[in-house]
Order: structure tokens, then sequence, then C-alpha cells
DNA sequence: TCTGGGGTCCTAGGACCC
DNA sequence: TCTGGGGTCCTAGGACCC
């Protein structure tokens, strides 16, 4: 028989500082901070830096203000990846229908193991105590019938617990918290329905989807009303850890690099070369993916934080570094020109997007009269020498 | 010493075509 | 010589997720 709540949502707590610190046993009672470095924010925080008020997501100067005595300490995902892939072996072991959100969080669909493992419930405290028996980590579970629930339900697990929020009690539970509480509503979509008077899932859930669609837009409107009655089906896709970059597949649809510059830049040349450095970056991996694409698109984020983005689709795909970095310098210098001028660039990135397979009749075909300027062998040396001796061998002569 | 880097999806307007 | 609808592509911006 199937469960009422066959999705659990698993969610492995404070990751990154857990698993950096799962050896050091003098650091279990010391406020420890994963990223926030200069100009960064807080990627995790173990639960003595929470105390302080430390966030994920927080800037690491405001960190540095709530806790000047905490470690902080840069990411070593040489560290965090294998211990990340073991856990979603784990994962695999009970259902082969995992979705993968990032390096510490999957869905698991569970309807067919519960013959074998027993309910959701049991399933879901043999994961618990196989992961801190074999990586010393804790972590939490939600349960329900929908990922959007289950999701909710694990983060009021949090820490190291387990709560179920089975469909007959979704109203009883739900319905009184904030509507912020709900996944895939953001703190602008929160913003925009307090100040429309809707505060609570409930308040929310008691607007005709109608009026709520006319409110929010057709999609958003209609979305949210699934959300508030719990009615959500968004069904889970196994895989998906390539969309996060952590190798395990590539993503489908866009590949990018953008940097935050250690300090505000107004000359042109170190931006160009930025620019440059990234594009090298985005369109090895393109190629690696086997991979082609035909839009370009650079952002520029300027000192005041404000945010713009120029795009140009090509009239054939590329995966050659020299030619998507001739598109992205002509959209970088049309940006500074007309931009909000005077201003410097706190960060430069580049997107390739438009994604496809490479077939190999897309190959280098050449438009009538043109000369192939051999960039792509270029390309393809540069490739086997980063394959061989590592990105640190090969630099473009701009770089230098 | 405010605010990373990697993605996805939706909206909306204009061009262009039928 | 007046009015139009539908579909697709392109571009820019914004929201969301971890």
């Amino acid at each position: 028989m199937t469960p009422a709540c066959p999705i659990l949502h698993v969610d492995m707590d404070a990751f990154y500082a857990s698993v950096m610190t799962r050896d050091r046993p003098e650091l279990h009672d010391v406020p420890v901070v994963v990223g926030g470095g200069h100009r960064g924010v807080v990627l995790s925080a173990n639960y003595p830096a929470r105390r302080f008020g430390i966030r994920s997501g927080m800037p690491g100067a405001e960190a540095a203000r709530l806790c000047p005595h905490a470690l902080t300490m840069p990411p070593d995902f040489g560290l965090l990846t294998p211990v990340s892939r073991a856990i979603m072996e784990t994962f695999r072991t009970v259902t082969p229908l995992v979705e993968v959100t990032s390096l510490d969080e999957a869905f698991l669909d569970v309807r067919g193991a519960v013959r074998l493992f027993g309910p959701p419930e049991t399933i879901a405290e043999r994961l618990r105590s196989r992961i801190r028996a074999e990586h010393g980590i804790t972590c939490s579970v939600g349960i329900a019938a929908s990922i959007s629930v289950a999701k909710l339900a694990s983060r009021q697990a949090k820490p190291d617990g387990v709560r179920v929020i089975p469909p007959d009690r979704f109203v009883a539970e739900v319905h009184p918290l904030d509507v912020g509480v709900l996944y895939g509503v953001g703190e602008a979509t929160r913003q925009r329905l307090h100040r429309l008077g809707l505060v609570t899932v409930g308040d929310v859930a008691a607007v005709e989807v109608d009026l709520l669609r006319r409110m929010l837009g057709n999609h958003l409107g209609g979305h949210l009303h699934a959300l508030v009655w719990g009615t959500d089906r968004t069904e889970l896709v196994p895989g998906g850890a390539g969309v996060f970059g952590f190798g395990e597949g590539e993503p489908e649809g866009s590949m990018g690099a953008q940097h935050t510059l250690a300090v505000d830049v107004r000359d042109r040349v170190t931006l160009r070369r930025e620019l440059l450095r990234l594009t090298a970056r985005v369109a090895a991996r393109v190629r690696t993916a086997g991979r082609t694409g035909r839009t370009v698109s650079v952002t520029v984020r300027f000192s005041d934080f404000t945010t713009v983005q120029r795009s140009r689709t090509l009239p054939v795909a590329t995966d050659v570094t020299q030619e998507v970095y001739a598109v992205a310098v002509r959209l970088l210098d049309g940006l500074l020109d007309r931009g909000p001028r005077r201003l410097a660039v706190r960060l430069v990135g580049v997107r390739v997007e438009g994604l496809r397979p490479l077939r190999p009749a897309d190959g280098r075909q050449m438009v009538l009269g043109e000369r192939d300027p051999g960039w792509p062998d270029a390309d393809r040396a540069v490739d086997r020498a980063i394959d061989r001796f590592g990105g640190s061998a090969v630099r473009r002569a701009s770089l230098l």
C-alpha cells in the first residue's frame, strides 16, 4: 500500500561546519563559521555560532561583528564533496528516486521502499543513524505527501530531528505560520503579501485563487494557491546534482561564472582581463560537457549594488573561448558606456545559455568566405594541457 | 568590514511572420 | 489604407533555491 507521506526531505545540519570540524572535538563548543571571508557571505555556521545570531547567507562582516572570536574557515570541497557523494549513495540504497538539490540536501520518494524497509518514519531513522555512524554528522528529515511540504517539515525538524506533516494535519499545523515558511515564497513575495495584509499561510488560503492570480500574476497566483493548501504536486526529478556544478553531470540550460572583485574597479583593462579569465573557465566547461551555446550573457554589479545584465544571441552556437569572449567584451563595453556612469564595478560575470549537445554535424562548418582562425585548435590544446597539468599550468597571454 | 557563486523559471515588451 | 490575433524569438529584469 502506498503510504500517505512517501516524500522525505533530508537536510544535513550545518553540513559544511559539521564536516569540517568533525575530527576536531576541541572545536565542538567553539563558534565556527565556514565562508564569509573578505566580501563573502557565511556558507554555514555551527550551532555555537548560531547562538550569536550568525546565519548562513549573512555577510561575513556582520558575522564578525556578532561574534569576533568565532573561528572562520574557507570551505574545503575536497573534504565536503566525497562525504556528500557517500551520503547520496546511502539514500540510493533505499530508493532510486533521489533528487539531489545541493551538497547537503535531497528529496527521496520512498513509496516503493516501504514493503522492504518499513514505513517512511522507520526509513528516516535508519538513514539518520547510518549517516551519524558513518560520517559523524546529524541530519533532519521532513516527511509529507509532497516535496514542498516535506521541505517545510525538515526545516521545522532541525536540528537532528524528524517531522511528519500528513495531509490531514496540514491546515491545522501550517495555516497559522508566516507565509515565508512556504518553499518558493522568498523575501520579496513575503513582503508583497504582507503589504496586502496577508501575513499567515491561512490568510493567503482565504483568498480566492482567481483573485490571487490577478494580484500576483497567473503563474505565481496559481502556484501559491496550491502551496497554501498543500496540494502542490511538483514531481521529484531523480538526479539533479549537476545543476549545482558539483560534478555529477552538468547543467542543462546554461553555464556561467562570476566573480566579486577584491576591490571595486574602474579600469577597463582589469575588467576585461577578469572577463577573459571567467570566459575561459566557462567555455572549457561547455566543451568538456560536449555542448555548445548560442547566447552569451554578461553581468555587471556596480559599487552601489545595482546589477545589470546584457545578452546577445549568435546565429551559430559556439564553444570557442575566443568567440564567446569577443561577444562578451562588446557587451561589457556597452554596459560600461551606458550603465550607471562613474560607478566602479564590484562584480563581473559571464554565462553561456541555450546549451545543447554538440552534434558532429555542427562541427566547425565555415560560413561562406570565412577563414577558420584556428581558435578551436587552440582551445583543444589548452583543454588537454589543463587536463594533464592542472588549471594553473595554462594561462592565456593576456592573463600573464 | 555590508551583501558569494552556481543555477532555474517567469514576465513583459517588441520584432517578425503568417 | 483598416484592424487583428496567434506564435516564436530575443532581450532585460526579477524572484527563487542552496
